[in-house]
DNA sequence: CATGATAGGTTTAGCGCTATACCTAGTTCG
DNA sequence: CGAACTAGGTATAGCGCTAAACCTATCATG
């Protein structure tokens, strides 16, 4: 068996406590020399704390579990570009001491279950929309610091770290006013009453409002978040709204794939349609002409999770229990002026 | 506090010991009936086993640690395209009642130090280049089951799994010198003695020669596995050797990076140069010309990666500590015929 | 001088579970 | 008819750690 307290208070010839209250770095009662020796002892015989020893004796497990929805017999649902937060999330709880647990979550019962089996400190829910959310947080008890990641939902139970998504789209849309576009399409998965693509929504119709743009529902599409969603959702804009000059999508790669479905059908981007994406995921820099897009800070909104989750360990109330992350747009290569009419007003100069 | 063990031996009138052999599904000597009673007390409780009590008692913790590379101050260096592995790992390892655990390892002494603290039952290394293996693996002690992703060591601590590069590489070059080409390069990242790049160059080289094709170093390409770097080196290859109509990549986004760079400089694929990728990720339908490339069963990697560890934590030996997968060529758009002759004579020397 | 206060520890009592040894009444068998 | 098995349990002793209460010299203070 590995080497435990024990052994090294033993080598020591002090007590248990007196090596536990070191490891620990507690500023307990404990005469420098005492805390050189244990050390010294501790660094030769490559002492490692048994964590499950410590998650049972004390409260904490210093676990914290990522909890992604996944199906009964398919695998986990991580979109490509949530990999960079989850990197960002596990390096931000390594420092601190903290662990990260992968977990799918295909039932509802099976939250509670990991929360309770593990012990786990906090949790991070990541890729569930809102009512997903608020029925698998319905159940939790305890102290458990949890944090949903992109969620408009108003459980208190839950805190949320998200990015300005309505802002996003602001910037998006009134970039595209302003190259004078009229005609603006928005295509994106069907949204509920709530969550991050009903935000989209709103800023793209906020600015066209605010900029005396009438709100044409017929402008709206139900797009699947995919390549081949986006292509032939292209396909039939070319066909049924030709007169569409623009299109903010909730995504890039849906934007990509309009780009391929519009070039199908013989219309270029810029040239013939404007096309802004979300999400400056890889893709967006791949394509030519490269996507103009939405970028959010991905490590960012993963240190603030971790602050989130940390603060409510210590006990440390926050005022609210969302944290809004800002987002800025990428101007790159396929939003410019509408071909024909320079729509009046500005224009690029 | 969660209900207990203790609890519901109270509630059904028996001991500890008894609920503690009907919840682990113990064939022990428990009467039907008081395994029922016991079983309903059980789930009208709600109880959940304490998965650190259970690992200090017993010696298996149910986890698995996923370990991959990480820096210091940077985040875990995970591929996109390793996330589809990650996701049946953990379905798989649920599946099985067992649990992973992420950890980004940047220094030596972080992967004994988390196998004993959280005493892994397993370890899955994704990512790690063989040397790092050998190293890290070499301060490994105990009966953990260690699963290297990707690695031709020879390490017999690490079992291995990983798909057939060599055989990927033969049919991609088979494929283009079946097409008529006889200059072909190959691009990747600078390769060790060992390891995946150099399986895939062997491979390489082996169907040259196979077809009484000379080899010619000049024509192997280190090129870092970016899109920027697929991109400089289609310029340089236009520049400096006009005469190659086409390349061999190790991975799809340097092969659509290359394109791009043979773009830059007015030559088309599969029109003047034939490309092919490796790994057909999700950027490989994205392209146009889609990309030929080379698929791996990344799922069925995962499952064997399950599988090896089971069989090595259940006391199974298997013969050989490696399992090689097989992998196949997808033909699309990139690789065709090329454009002047097929003939074996040398275009310009 | 009694009275604290401190520094520098130690002792005790578990956390929730499992392995192992042990017990007891009924059955089988030579 | 007593020994040897069973089936169906129970009792005990930890796993490695921590929280909390407790001890004991030593020093300063009014």
């Amino acid at each position: 068996m590995a080497v435990t307290l024990k052994d090294i208070a033993a080598e020591a010839g002090v007590s248990l406590m007196t090596v536990s209250n070191v490891v620990n770095g507690k500023q307990a009662r404990v005469s420098a020399a005492t805390r050189e020796r244990i050390l010294r002892i501790v660094k030769d015989r490559g002492y490692v704390p048994s964590a499950s020893a410590r998650s049972l004796a004390a409260k904490s497990s210093r676990l914290v579990g990522l909890l992604v929805p996944a199906e009964d017999r398919t695998s986990l649902t991580i979109s490509p570009h949530t990999v960079e937060a989850i990197g960002t999330l596990e390096r931000e709880l390594r420092q601190l001491d903290y662990h990260l647990m992968l977990r799918g979550i295909a039932h509802r019962a099976e939250i509670t279950e990991a929360l309770r089996s593990w012990q786990l400190d906090g949790a991070v829910l990541l890729g569930f929309n809102d009512p997903e959310i608020d029925r698998l947080t319905a159940g939790v008890v305890g102290d458990v610091a949890l944090v949903a990641m992109d969620s408009y939902s108003e459980n208190p139970l839950a805190l949320g770290v998200r990015s300005d998504d309505f802002g996003g789209a602001e910037q998006a849309v009134s970039h595209l006013v302003a190259l004078g576009h009229r005609r603006i399409a928005f295509a994106g998965p069907a949204f509920s009453a709530t969550g991050v693509v009903r935000q989209r929504f709103e800023g793209y119709r906020t600015v066209l409002e605010a900029n005396g743009i009438a709100f044409d529902q017929s402008l709206v599409a139900d797009v699947e978040t995919t390549h081949a969603g986006g292509l032939a959702y292209g396909r039939r804009l070319t066909r049924e709204r030709p007169d569409v000059t623009a299109v903010f999508t909730t995504a890039d790669i849906l934007a990509i794939g309009l780009i391929e479905g519009l070039a199908a059908e013989g219309r270029s981007v810029p040239g013939d349609v404007s096309v802004i994406g979300y999400d400056d995921s890889d893709l967006a820099v791949y394509v030519t002409p490269k996507l103009t897009t939405v970028a959010q800070d991905l490590p960012d909104k993963a240190a603030e999770t971790v602050r989130l989750i940390m603060d409510r360990l210590a006990g440390k109330a926050r005022p609210e229990h969302h944290t809004t992350l800002g987002v800025r747009l990428i101007e790159r290569g396929t939003a410019a002026p509408p071909a024909r009419q320079g729509g009046g007003a500005a224009g690029t100069a």
